[in-house]
DNA sequence: ATCGCAGGATTGTTGAACAATATGGCGTGC
DNA sequence: GCACGCCATATTGTTCAACAATCCTGCGAT
């Protein structure tokens, strides 16, 4: 029948309207906030009880919430011994360059989302984060260098890839926490970007992959170094 | 104190030795094992209180398998309506290859795990693949090809990687079963396969990836051909 | 046939309960 | 003083029961 078809495609296109979110989504939400902007450590103890007392839901609906924020490896749950703020090790930050050096060159190079108008997006991010750099915004530095790779990735026109993508910049903020957030770390890569748009102005796709490569490398290798030197 | 380091190291190697997985787990991994295999078709309805009385496992631990397996996109939620098995759309099929198109041939032109001992593992398993062709296994003929890709994307090194593609895979199970199991689907990729490797046994790794590119593209166009006309 | 409306079923969420496991303190023996 | 074993306590893992909110179904009225 039609109508059957009807209600399935308005039930597929927008899974959810303005239908508000879950209760377990809104903790995990609440929770993400907290530990993406450094209030809560790497190492803190989410305790179900005292957590669900804080917010205000019970301890079932604080489980799914973990389960939530494990999906997304910003939690680690130690059996019977509950739920941490993930701590991520150097071999968490080798496998985060090795899918960032996988995916960001590729879809620089070959995304199908290239084109002029993606290239002067590109371009008014870098500028926007030289913006806060001349105002001596540090974190508004911080967050548009994580807005120049999020829009290179979403030249691949994926939106499995997009998310896979958001999960490894909330573990990359994690990380940088984890090293006492030095002011002036991401600020050398803000010039690096600027190669890399300015090959791409240039219409050197090539280079600026290049220059990505190279600049994913060096930065794992600063951070690696950073963690050693705490 | 030492000791301290000694307990958080122990802790981080092994997530778990030999412990067995939660409930929750299990429930899940029963759930997928019957998704992947056909035997739950797409759109089927998992009602918590059946399943929770077929498998005896409380509502709850129910809840919280079905969080893992939407967060691996097998099954969806509709709010206050359920849980149902994913059926998988042309938009989906097209994620899924734009997800493909660009992990796949990045990690075979430039993935870290290359070396000729990776080019004789993926050898084996077009031979095995190859195998079952002959014996008439057509479960396995799918089953290696699949294996294939899989060892293709290892190549770049990367857990979080290898993770994605697993969920790609599977959900391309589920692609496959909503088609209705053509016997010759995957028959003729085989010999695609075959190209790839001879390519790289001949050290011409841009020509396997060329091929390797074709080979997607045609695969998705072959798909969503299939799924206009079931 | 369309609309509205009650009745029943299922989900979303809560609260309480209990076993299993981990943590920390205490005493004991060396 | 310190290593060891043991017990009290706290927390997790899981179950069960309950209730409101929402959705689906069928029936009757228009």
């Amino acid at each position: 029948m039609a109508n059957r078809d009807l209600s399935e495609a308005l039930r597929q296109i927008p899974t959810r309207v303005s239908a508000q979110p879950s209760a377990a989504e809104r903790v995990a939400d609440a929770l993400r906030e907290q530990i993406v902007n450094g209030a809560l450590r790497s190492g803190t103890r989410l305790t179900e009880e005292t957590i669900g007392a804080a917010l205000g839901f019970s301890r079932n609906t604080i489980r799914e919430a973990f389960a939530l924020l494990i999906a997304e490896r910003l939690a680690a749950r130690e059996p019977n011994r509950g739920v941490f703020v993930a701590t991520p090790t150097a071999g968490d930050i080798r496998d985060l360059y090795a899918t960032r050096q996988l995916i960001e060159p590729a879809a620089l190079e070959r995304g199908p989302g290239f084109s002029d108008e993606a290239v002067a997006r590109l371009r008014e991010v870098v500028e926007a984060a030289r913006v806060c750099r001349e105002r001596g915004d540090v974190a508004g530095v911080a967050q548009g260098n994580q807005e120049f790779h999020r829009s290179v990735v979403r030249l691949a026109g994926s939106r499995r890839v997009d998310h896979l993508m958001e999960g490894v910049l909330a573990e990359m903020r994690l990380v940088f926490h984890l090293m006492g957030d030095d002011p002036g770390f991401h600020e050398p890569y803000l010039d690096r970007n600027e190669v890399i748009i300015r090959d791409l102005e240039a219409g050197d796709r090539a280079g600026a992959t290049a220059a990505l490569r190279a600049y994913l490398a060096d930065a794992e290798e600063h951070l690696l170094r950073a963690l050693h030197h705490p």
